[in-house]
DNA sequence: AAAGATATAGACCAAAAGATTAACACAATG
DNA sequence: CATTGTGTTAATCTTTTGGTCTATATCTTT
């Protein structure tokens, strides 16, 4: 089977600091399975770039003056390319890791990290895979339990904590419910069939029950009891 | 300096597997810095050890019948021991992984990997570190990361869409943070030093603004758009 | 100086919300 | 079987809310 010729990558390349990106682009230069195919000093500079080039991965400094690196991941992938983007910073700010992490660059590496990682970084994220350095990770992840601490014991507790909303009847639910999406009584009325008087005695039992003195605070109890809209909720 | 002797640390098994688990033993007692205090087939008995043994570390299957392994994290943490938790499972269900990750176990490890590998997470675990293998947290980041894809999306083209909140006045706003409180027009005119006619005044441009009839759904509004209690929102 | 936006407030009316009381059904309990 | 309790239904009455219209004072911008 004859060998074929494997496609370099192409990369770009943007990073306030024209000393490091220069030092970038010899690096993958050197390494020669990379076409460094642009580079950029700001992002405004470096959207145009990739709009023009197409890059298969770019690697954005996350520290730059005006707009910042989390900016930049978004615009880039509003760009809706299939652009891979490589998170590098100077600092492991955990708060910045997981930000950018979170609205989705592919990886995250350390501007003092070996070269032989960096390569590695972008050969992972060019395959696909999401790459963050063993201490990175560390650091995300301690974010990341920190950021749910709060939540957690809640939920640790939550099961001696009551919560006022088991106390309601399976009516008293639907009503709630309806009530959380703004509908007057008469609409709640018409949409469960009932009266609007009877809609009312629902409603002041809820009251009761949740101890509040009108629909908005009910409703805000609803929310924030987790009656909806559970996005990053863990039932267990 | 005398050497001193290094304190072995206590590692508590918890697997219904009792093969896998005498295994796990037989590798910890060889390698001899670790004192196996503990194994247990269920997590009702584990958790009576730990709370008689104390141990440094517990390693928990996830994969259990009846009580599954997250259960297990929670009711862990809730001994309010120092006692951290390495999470073992057979397969790398993202979900799973996430989810444990979450409620705070200190790292994962597949049964299927080597014991230098399995050694090495509980020395990280036991210094204090967050030990997810590299093709594990890879697997975490893709669920995290979808996991906020939506909200992303909501987030990348929320700049052009217009925030309906961003056209209300200074003092709009103040009126209707005391409306999600459920405060009344009463109440807000007293907190404000205004009369309750110029309160109205205000609701009724905030509801026009925010194009709703009533303060349920201005209120929705300002929750669903940011108003408040933001926990892990983005802001770029 | 004029125009425009903002904050203030009164009057009036209609609609909705909230409090109180009560009837009916049904299940559990003594 | 009578009783007690709970849940659903509903009417009456009072308070709050919401709509509309008008109006004044202040402040900024043109």
């Amino acid at each position: 089977m004859r060998r074929e010729f494997k496609k370099k990558s192409k990369v770009l390349l943007i990073d306030d600091n024209y000393e490091h990106l220069a030092g970038i682009r010899e690096l993958l230069n050197i390494e020669g399975t990379f076409d460094v195919v642009g580079i950029a000093t700001n992002i405004t500079v470096g959207l145009n770039l990739i709009k023009k080039y197409q890059p298969d991965i770019v690697l954005l400094d996350m520290n730059m003056p005006e707009k910042d690196g989390l900016q930049g991941i978004l615009e880039i992938s509003k760009l809706d390319l299939d652009v891979k983007v490589l998170a590098l910073s100077g600092y492991d700010d955990a708060d910045l890791i997981f930000r950018a992490m979170k609205i989705g660059a592919k990886g995250y590496v350390l501007k003092t990290m070996a070269s032989a990682q960096l390569i590695y970084a972008i050969e992972e994220v060019l395959n696909g895979k999401i790459y963050l350095p063993l201490a990175l990770s560390s650091r995300f992840f301690e974010y990341f339990q920190q950021t749910f601490r709060e939540e957690n014991a809640k939920q640790e507790t939550g099961e001696e904590e009551e919560n006022l909303l088991d106390y309601l009847t399976q009516r008293e639910k639907e009503v709630l419910e309806l009530l959380t999406q703004g509908i007057t009584y008469k609409g709640v009325a018409n949409k469960l069939f009932i009266s609007e008087t009877t809609v009312k005695t629902h409603v002041n039992n809820i009251f009761q029950k949740l101890q509040v003195n009108d629909r908005t605070q009910a409703v805000l109890y609803a929310i924030n009891n987790g009656f909806l809209s559970n996005k990053m909720r863990i039932s267990a």
